[in-house]
Formats: structure tokens, C-alpha cells, sequence
DNA sequence: AAACAGTTCAACCGCACCGAG
DNA sequence: CCTCGGTGCGGTTGAACTGTT
């Protein structure tokens, strides 16, 4: 049997008929404990070897493998009925064990819309900045949440409509609901809850391995500079948005994003007179 | 309770990139 | 340079789940 290779598919020497769909219990074992022994990478031969380990390490706990998980090649090596792709991609998006489950924070949110602003449908880059969460969820979450919220407006979720009402309307609720959740209160209390600080920005932490500056300012033009992955290279907390007081929302931020002016925009204007429906942006509604 | 519609998300696919030979 | 193998990325699909009639 041949596979493309460059799609990274099992050359012929492995006798299989390679597995689709949904894993299966067995197969997450087979290739956790690969991982586990062997670190990630080389996805090609985990589908070639994962077997053969694990049939070492569980041998005394008798588990049997069905025939249908398992293949052989020539050499009697057995081996996951998957391609490294495949595996790579179950490792990264299910198994490995700093993923996050659950609905995405309005932190998270708001993260997610100010850098798919900056860096568009980059998704592993803004899956970066979001310790534990992937590009797939990410992606996923763009597509099901945010441009569905763009039909419900009849707009083009690329449009510069669309995007000035996310900045403009969306994000502030957001960060609104975040300073309130802290105990801001919104913005009558943000002066107390979050000290403004020079300029307009919102201060990501950085790990403290990565030396210099323990924020990044993700509001200023220059953002690209710093690399997503210097952001968070040494997290994976849970809580890192909150348990930081690099983790501030100005004053001069949110004011930003209620620019004067903006909301007389005539897009806006004409909004409201065709009787948009304001409860759209309503955050429980989101 | 059943049928249908809408939504979510895990997984697949094709393509691009990179390093080794 | 060119080819090949491995890896990563973004777009898409479809099964499972949830809500509504």
C-alpha cells in the first residue's frame, strides 16, 4: 500500500489499512505512553513503535489490544493503525496533559479578539498567547462564536464594520465584565482596581524566565516584535490572567476603545435608524 | 416521544515550509 | 540545486450533542 508521503502517510513497508474517526480509549494509551517515553516529535514512529512499548510496559496488566488498533509491518513491529499526523494532532489537541477543557473566559476572549485583530486567522499563534488552550479550539471558537455574532449582524466578519463594532462594542463589555468580576465594579471603580499607567495598553505577564520587562504591550504598534511564544513560554496557570498585576486593563486602554467620535460613525448611526437590535451585543447573548 | 434544526468540536485534508542527504 | 521525509498550519467536514417544535 503507498501513501502520500508529503502528506505524511506510512510508506509501504508498514502492512496496515490506516484508522480514521474518533480515537478510541486504546489507542490514547498506545500513544500517551509513547509520548511519555519517547517525548514528542517523530509522529512518524509512533505509529510504527507505539505498540511494541507498550506491550512491554503493560504486559503485566495482561491488557489486550484488538487487532483492528494494532498492525504489523514486515519486521513484526506493531504499531498504531494511524498516521503521525493524526497522532500529532490527537497528542496536541486532546492528550497532552496541559490542555484546557471548558468554555473560554471572557478573558480568554478578549485576547482572542484583540490578537486575531492584530494577527488575523493565525491561530497557533494567538494558541500561544493562551496557555493550554489549542489553535483548533481557538479556531473553533472564531468560527462558531464570533462569525456567527457577524451573520446575526449581517456583516462580514472581515469587514472594517465588523471589526470596529468588536473593538468598539464587544471588547469593552468584555473587559468590563472581567473588571467587574475582579471587583472593579466597571468603570466608575477601574481607577482603583486598575492604575492607569503610561499610554494605552493592555499588559500580558511575561514568564519570568524571559528576563527584561515582566509585561508586553499588546496595544502598541510595534506587537509583532515580541514573538506570541515569549509571552507565556513558561505558563500554563490557570488563573494567569487575574493572579498578576501585570495582567491590567488601563484606564487609558478601555478609554481607547471608546474613542471619542467613533460611535457617531455613520455605520453606526445607520444602525441604529434601520432599528438594530442593541441587545445583540448584549454579553450573555455573546 | 419523535423528528427536525442548529450548534459544537474532534478530526481530516491539502498545502507549505524546513532540514537533511 | 533537487528530492524526500517530517512537521505545522489553516480550512473544512461530519458526527455527536442540544434545543425546539
Amino acid at each position: 500500500m503507498e501513501f502520500d508521503a508529503r502528506a505524511g502517510n506510512h510508506s509501504s513497508d508498514v502492512e496496515m489499512e490506516l484508522r480514521k474517526g474518533p480515537w478510541t480509549v486504546e489507542e490514547d494509551i498506545l500513544l500517551a505512553n509513547y509520548v511519555s517515553l519517547h517525548g514528542e516529535g517523530r509522529w512518524d514512529s509512533v505509529a510504527k513503535c507505539s505498540g511494541t512499548f507498550l506491550f512491554r510496559s503493560f504486559a503485566w496488566f495482561s491488557i489486550e489490544f484488538p487487532s483492528e488498533i494494532l498492525a504489523k509491518d514486515r519486521c513484526g513491529i506493531t504499531g498504531l493503525r494511524r498516521t503521525g499526523k493524526s497522532c500529532r494532532l490527537r497528542w496536541l489537541n486532546y492528550l497532552r496533559p496541559d490542555v484546557r477543557r471548558g468554555n473560554i473566559t471572557p478573558e480568554e476572549q478578549l485576547l482572542i479578539l484583540e490578537l486575531h485583530s492584530r494577527w488575523g486567522n493565525r491561530w497557533s499563534k494567538i494558541a500561544q498567547v493562551l496557555p493550554g488552550r489549542t489553535d483548533n479550539e481557538i479556531k473553533n471558537y472564531w468560527r462558531t462564536r464570533v462569525q456567527k455574532h457577524a451573520r446575526q449582524l449581517r456583516c462580514d466578519v472581515d469587514s472594517k464594520q465588523f471589526r470596529d463594532m468588536v473593538r468598539y462594542m464587544w471588547m469593552p463589555q468584555l473587559a468590563e465584565r472581567i473588571l467587574a468580576a475582579s471587583g472593579g465594579g466597571g468603570s466608575s471603580a477601574q481607577q482603583s482596581a486598575w492604575p492607569a499607567e503610561e499610554g494605552a495598553r493592555l499588559a500580558i505577564p511575561l514568564p519570568e524566565t524571559s528576563g527584561n520587562s515582566n509585561t508586553v504591550n499588546l496595544c502598541s504598534e510595534s506587537s509583532d516584535a515580541a514573538s506570541a511564544s515569549d509571552y507565556f513560554a513558561g505558563g500554563g496557570d490557570a488563573g494567569w490572567f487575574q493572579d498578576t498585576a501585570a495582567a491590567e486593563l488601563s484606564e487609558g486602554w478601555m478609554e481607547s476603545l471608546r474613542s471619542p467620535g467613533i460611535c457617531d460613525s455613520f455605520w453606526l448611526q445607520d444602525l441604529e435608524q434601520s432599528g438594530w437590535d442593541e441587545s445583540l451585543w448584549n454579553m450573555e447573548v455573546i
